[in-house]
DNA sequence: TTAGATATACTCAATTTGAGCATATTTCTT
DNA sequence: AAGAAATATGCTCAAATTGAGTATATCTAA
């Protein structure tokens, strides 16, 4: 993070490609997005473990050095890369989420720091709800479903959009990234949508489709793509890390050894999208036990300077929230 | 799950290895467990995603016809199978979850359903503290730790086992079931770190450590050896379902569309492998919306007759629960 | 000197949880 | 037929947690 901007680490897309050299010259014309998460082979005689070989090749690319890593989750479907033969060998990826402190790249990949909400401006609502869900995103979905010819399957797209975008009864669940990723991709209303539609009809021979004016302008609205379907993963990761946010204290890999409990407060609330009650935040990883004071005060603030905090350690060996789900039910003995 | 005992779904190792055939002759001598998970190769021609694959050999081995699944993690570590070849092939695995109701078995791979505290006796708390903890399991564990050499070595793994079996300061937590199986898998105090040992001896032609009789005995006590690391899956899938019981509602694919809600508070006390408070539990799951009453009286039962209850189909598009840890804190706005 | 900004303490009602008691409706035993 | 045993369900009540503020403290900038 800077300060409230959380930041994904991307790299330039190597030229790397499933496909063959002829068809490569062919496709490469659909500008694949040269946004792309760090990515690299994994080497079984290189590398004991998969995440060994992570840790290795990020720190190739980018210079930095991992600690903590998490496995996210295998993506393993026929035509990831759109320029897949039909017989040919399968891409299969497993995804890692590490969480780090923003530190200066280096390395082989052109690394950069990226906001990450420029990918999902829709996720965003720490300034409100943002007004593209409403005047962009819910209409033209709503639309789309209209259009859908079976009943059942229109009415199953009817539920997906509620669960995923919310309706009356249920609210806007912050955990849903990738379920709204996916409707808009369905819908044809993300840039990947349109590319990869190109190029399959260009692999295929088929006349590529036209993706009119508002549709182009649509995609635009909707965030920056990313080389293959590393947005979707990029969706995945986003919201796990939401999830745990409720249960594990994950976001202090992202703030330095003291902080301040604003400091704890913003990162919190730039990775879960929404705005926190400050008072009781601060009730709650107090009396939580999550942090304990420094004694010592930051002095750089405008007001009333604000006492440091630290994580306390034990913190990771005690239950750190029981949930509220099914048994929180209480444990009898 | 029947009656109170959860259940999995184990197939017979088939013969299969990465070692090659001559290797296979000297080893097959020590007898690899015959337990396994169902498993099955991807084949990225015939399958267009893992989880289709994964339906498909299911079908096969078991006749199970799988309804949701989940993945579950990659595993990928060098020796997963002890046989593997320095230099030779990686055995990937792509773990997935399913929860089904029990049905007969059929297919190819000699199907059967075993309890998965057979696997794992030290996590079933139902009937109290399970006595291998203190009796065998702690001592030895702490026995073990106190002959490392090291002092931040022991140091780490005496936190270790603070975290995975408790401590004054820590209580047990149901979710740790892979760290408790790590540990006691790194001191060989379970079948299958006795058994790799002596695999790993015969393929680099070293001398076969001796297990003594107390060893065996102990590892007898720890419940039943699975094929390769099949174990140690099976333990992730365990605690990942503990997990996720706290906040989805996970359980209900393991009951008839109706049912009682004891029935519902067993299968769940059966996962979690704890007593729940029964008026509480009640509260909790008709409060939270998460069932409603079908008028219908459950007419088997001993005592006064039981009102059937189903799940709410709305409860999958609601916030399910909102979790304690961190930003349980209030959202603003 | 004061306005503005930020941090922190404290309050209070509403809700949720933990633990239990009481009552209802069955079947089983004698 | 009369309990006894088993199970389901209703209800209470104190303790803890949460949601939403108000009040006060301590700094910087103008």
């Amino acid at each position: 993070m800077t300060d409230e901007v959380p930041r994904i680490l991307t790299v330039q897309r190597a030229a790397h490609s499933l496909a063959t050299p002829a068809q490569r010259g062919e496709v490469e014309a659909w500008a694949d997005s040269p946004v792309a998460l760090p990515f690299g082979p994994f080497d079984p005689n290189e590398h004991r473990t998969l995440e060994l070989g992570l840790h290795n090749w990020v720190e190739q690319q980018t210079g930095l050095d991992l600690g903590y890593v998490e496995q996210l989750y295998t993506f393993g479907d026929r035509y990831r890369d759109p320029r897949e033969q039909a017989g040919g060998p399968r891409l299969v990826s497993v995804g890692y989420i590490a969480l780090v402190r923003q530190v200066p790249l280096s390395g082989a990949g052109e690394a950069e720091w990226r906001n990450w909400y420029d990918f999902f401006p829709w996720e965003d609502w720490r300034e409100g709800r943002p007004a593209i869900v409403d005047q962009a995103i819910r209409p033209r979905l709503q639309n789309w479903i209209g259009r859908i010819g079976d009943d059942d399957e229109r009415q199953t797209y009817q539920e997906r959009l509620s669960i995923a975008f919310g309706a009356q009864s249920a609210p806007w669940d912050f955990e849903r990234v990738l379920e709204r990723y996916e409707l808009l991709y369905e819908a044809e209303m993300i840039g990947e949508a349109l590319r990869d539609a190109q190029i399959r009809a260009a692999i295929s021979g088929r006349p590529a489709p036209q993706a009119d004016a508002e549709m182009q302008a649509t995609a635009e609205l909707l965030g920056t793509p990313m080389a293959l379907d590393n947005r979707r993963v990029l969706a995945t990761a986003l919201g796990r890390i939401r999830g745990k946010l409720k249960y594990r204290p994950v976001v202090f890999d992202l703030l330095p050894p003291t902080f301040t409990l604003l400091q704890l407060q913003r990162v919190v609330e730039a990775l879960g999208g929404v705005r926190l009650h400050k008072q009781n935040f601060r009730r709650l990883v107090i009396n939580g036990g999550l942090v304990e004071p420094t004694g010592k005060h930051d002095s750089q603030s405008r007001g009333r300077p604000a006492e440091l905090f630290r994580l306390r350690r034990e913190v990771l060996s005690e239950r750190p929230a029981s949930g509220v789900g099914l048994p929180a039910a209480r444990i009898i003995g």
